[in-house]
DNA sequence: ATTCTAACA
DNA sequence: TGTTAGTA
């Protein structure tokens, strides 16, 4: 299939389709004319993309891991035990950057209860 | 009608 | 990421 209709079948924008195969997500073979071909396999590859994109895996991550994960229709679970830890160390990163965000959540709500009163 | 690359009021 | 221009 070409990149119509894997967006359409995944629901990713062929512009998002481009950018993966730029950062190396995926691999489509071209046609002499340069048009994409996509396998079926590669819907399921999307849906794993996306699946690490929204744990907040960059792109680059994204292409050492996948190699390790196991995907049990739909169910990513990761294999390699180093693997296991670069989450949890990722886990951590996302707990700093909330305490992050509520620190200076807290610093708004001071100039925000500190509206000046009429004189 | 579709896809491609490159580029940015 | 959107979008658009100019092609094949």
């Amino acid at each position: 299939m070409r990149i119509g209709e894997l967006a359409r079948r995944t629901g990713i924008t062929e512009r998002a389709l481009r950018y993966y195969e730029e950062q190396g997500l995926l691999r489509p073979e071209r046609r002499p004319s340069g048009y994409r071909v996509y396998g079926d396999a590669d819907v399921a590859a999307v849906r794993r993309i996306r699946i690490l994109l929204a744990a907040g895996l960059s792109t680059a991550q994204i292409t050492q891991v996948l190699p390790c994960m196991l995907d049990d229709d739909g169910l990513l679970a990761p294999l390699c035990p180093e693997l296991v830890s670069a989450l949890v160390e990722h886990r951590a990163k996302i707990d700093e950057a909330i305490d992050e965000l509520a620190a200076t959540r807290a610093n708004l709500d001071v100039i925000i209860s500190a509206e000046a009163r009429p004189t």
